[in-house]
DNA sequence: TCAATAGTGTCTGTCAGACACTATTTT
DNA sequence: AAAATAGTGTCTGACAGACACTATTGA
């Protein structure tokens, strides 16, 4: 069956906003009772570019922080933005978000867990034209300083906090606080908290991993019993730590579970 | 910092596969020792077709089932495929998988809950060029035949057990097993298993939503004392409903409430 | 010694798994 | 009455919240 797309509004009989999908036989009433010429198209369809956006999470002196970039260019020039970029011949969006991590960040994508989000979509979220938008999430331990991205704009670490307040380019504030939520119940439902720590790291250490993303204090002694007792978690490296006042802490690397079941609960939302 | 893409394989003084970025003392290296002939371009971008393609969920005849058309033409022409379509201009995706699903199944998309899911992207993927596709999860309640679609092939809803043994369009096999999986977990953390059911419904009923879409069997004692325990999940009536034999079973609304806190736990996993 | 952090033991409340039991209908 | 389904009561085990307690370091 064919379509006709109405190029213009059609104000006979009936009034038919731009846009409308007619079928044959109101597409002959508005033609013949109007007078009207009509574009036929088999089928409106929109091209658009795809990008991949990236949010970057971090703990640095026990605060979330955030990967932006200052942009170097209009739209939005000299506001912050979420690091990201084109898709490329070839690429699939997997492909463009791992590149852009190694490119704005120079950390390795290969060796960090880059998990896809949401694709945003609005046709006005980007003045430049029809730019949609696949968001990944990755999460990486802490890291000293950026090392320069490479033709990027300058990229900076930025505490969630600080950033939340602060207004970003294109619809990257809706984003970044969407993503944040995300991360949130990653924590609870899965292992990839230990993604945030060093190769070894004491249980402390995760456990003010689920306190900077999550925002709240968490009892140590409850924590402690809850990673230790979820099997494929943690690995004993049987060495200790003691750099600080206190009995030294033992360290682990990241186990082989994925999924953490039953799940870490949150205070907050019991 | 410009950049140089490479059309083609360039084989002097190192393998460079195309589609590299060079940058430039390496475009010099290339261009000098080979005499290749190197098309500048400043970021190659690609543009792409954006569609959504639907997975919409229901239960017949307490078993799932999945609606999937059957394809009218080239590329795969015959074959099963899951609905969807282009996104048309002024439309976001979310828009897109609206309004195909009113017109793919006859359902009111705005009574019911459409969730993104995931969005797939491998270059290959679609043979007729670039196209990126957004899924969308649709859960609608039992619904007795398809209103048959505007000028799409014939849809119809298949068994997912039989669905999964056939061979479908496009990566349709893999979102349909991927979005299977994310139902799945749907059901765990959230209320949305309702929707399934008619506007009033049983307990049993909702039972069977969360049997069907995880293929076992649940204890019904405990699974009545989980969801009436749950504030928000169920509203009471008051009505009972008498059509079977055994007691009557009390009729329930969907309650307000979104997440299903805490989660209700798949004996799989267990 | 004191302060600080790590780790253990244990009580309690919540909730899922299991199952016996009651309730109310159709056949 | 028998079969079938709905709903309740209750025991048990797993586990989170809370907190006292021990262990081991630096200052």
């Amino acid at each position: 069956m064919a379509v006709y797309f109405a190029e213009r509004p059609i104000d006979l009989p009936i009034q038919v906003p731009a846009g409308t999908i007619l079928n044959p036989r109101e597409l002959v009433a508005a033609v013949v009772e109007g007078g009207l010429r009509v574009q036929t198209v088999r089928r409106p369809r929109v091209a658009a570019l795809p990008t991949a956006d990236l949010v970057i999470l971090t703990i640095r002196e026990q605060r979330l922080n955030v990967l932006l970039v200052v942009r170097g260019k209009e739209p939005y020039r000299g506001l912050l933005a979420l690091p990201g970029g084109f898709v490329r011949p070839g690429e699939s969006l997997e492909d463009t978000a791992g590149r852009e991590l190694t490119e704005e960040s120079g950390l390795d994508s290969s060796k960090l867990p880059l998990q896809q989000v949401h694709t945003y979509s609005m046709p006005e979220r980007d003045p430049r034209g029809r730019i949609v938008t696949t968001v990944f999430l990755a999460i990486a331990p802490n890291l000293p300083e950026v090392t320069g991205g490479t033709d990027a704009s300058r990229a900076d670490w930025v505490e969630i906090e600080e950033s939340l307040g602060t207004r970003l380019a294109f619809d990257h504030e809706q984003i970044l606080w969407q993503t944040l939520e995300h991360a949130r119940r990653l924590l609870e439902y899965t292992t990839i908290a230990a993604a945030f720590c060093p190769k070894e790291f004491t249980i402390g250490e995760l456990r003010q991993v689920y306190e900077a993303v999550w925002g709240i204090g968490l009892n140590p002694q409850n924590f402690h019993r809850k990673v230790r007792g979820t099997e494929g978690f943690l690995v004993d490296t049987g060495r200790k730590r003691t750099k600080q006042p206190g009995r030294p802490a033992e360290l682990f690397r990241r186990g082989p579970a994925q999924i953490l079941y039953p799940p870490m609960l949150r205070p907050s939302q019991g």
